[in-house]
DNA sequence: GCGCGTAGGTGCTTAGGACACTGAGCGGTA
DNA sequence: TACCGCTCAGTGTCCTAAGCACCTACGCGC
C-alpha cells in the first residue's frame, strides 16, 4: 500500500479487541470449537474473516485463563478443539458488555451530533 | 515480554481511527487548532488525553488532503495552527457516520444478544 | 492416487495507540 | 530579572492488534 492512506472507506469499523468479547459470548452461549466460531463471527459482523487471527486469538484467552479447550473427535474431518468458558471468562465478559455500552453511547454521540450538524441547526429524533 | 494481558478492565473502547472522524466533525462545526481540539475531544469521550497523537493525525489529515492548515498569532500564548476542513475531507467525514452508523449497529447486536443470555430469554435473534 | 471440505495453525508486516519527553512564546509574580 | 505556569505544537519509541499469506493434517468420495 502507498504510504499515504488512499482508500476510498474508512478503516476503523469495529473497536479493538471486540472479535474476544464476541467470542467470550458465543462459547458462553454455547461451547464451540475454531472453525465453528469463524462462521458465526461471519454472521456476528466480521466481514474478512482471517481463520489465523481467530486461532491465535482463542488460543491466548486461554493462556490468560478466559477460555478452556479439550479435543474431542469430529467424525468427518480431523479433531477439533472445543472451547468453553470459564469463571474468569464471564466475569470478562460482563466488564465487556460495560466497555461496549459506553462505546455504543459515545458512537451515538458522534453521530446525532454529525445528524445535527447536517441538518442545519434543528434537532430531531431519528 | 508476554506480560500477558492482565489489566483488570477490558482494552478495546473506541474504533480504531474514530479520532479521525471526530477531528472531522469537530473542524467542520467550527475550524480550531490542535490544543483546542485536545479540550473538545476530552468531552467527545476521549479520557486518555494524547496531544502527541492528535497532533500527529492533524498533520497526517492535513498530508492526506482532509484538512488545510494555516498559522494564526494568538495574543496570549504561541502562535496556532487553525485548521479548517477541506472538500475531500467533508466526503470522508460523511463516509465515516456510515461506517460508525455499522459500528453502533453491529456493537448494539452483541448487547442485545448478551443481554438475551443474562436475561435467560435466548429463544430469539435480531 | 487426487481433490475437496473440515480443522487448526505459523510467519511476517504494518498501522494505531499509549506513553514519555521536548521546546517555544508569553504573562504574572516574587 | 529569574522563575513558574499556562498555552501551543510537536518528536521518539515501544507494544499490540490487525491483516495477509501460507502451511499441515484428517477423512471422504471419485
Amino acid at each position: 500500500m502507498t504510504p499515504l492512506r488512499d482508500a476510498d472507506e474508512p478503516q476503523g469499523g469495529l473497536p479493538k479487541n471486540f472479535m474476544r468479547a464476541c467470542l467470550l459470548l458465543l462459547v458462553r452461549e454455547r461451547p464451540a470449537h475454531g472453525y465453528d466460531l469463524l462462521e458465526q463471527l461471519y454472521e456476528l459482523g466480521f466481514g474478512g474473516n482471517d481463520p489465523g487471527g481467530l486461532y491465535r486469538t482463542l488460543r491466548a484467552m486461554e493462556q490468560e485463563g478466559l477460555l478452556l479447550s479439550s479435543w474431542e473427535p469430529s467424525g468427518m474431518g480431523p479433531p477439533r478443539r472445543t472451547y468453553e468458558l470459564t469463571d474468569e471468562g464471564l466475569d470478562w465478559m460482563h466488564a465487556w458488555a460495560g466497555t461496549l455500552r459506553e462505546t455504543r453511547r459515545i458512537v451515538g454521540h458522534f453521530l446525532s451530533r454529525y445528524e445535527a450538524l447536517v441538518e442545519g441547526v434543528s434537532s430531531r429524533n431519528d
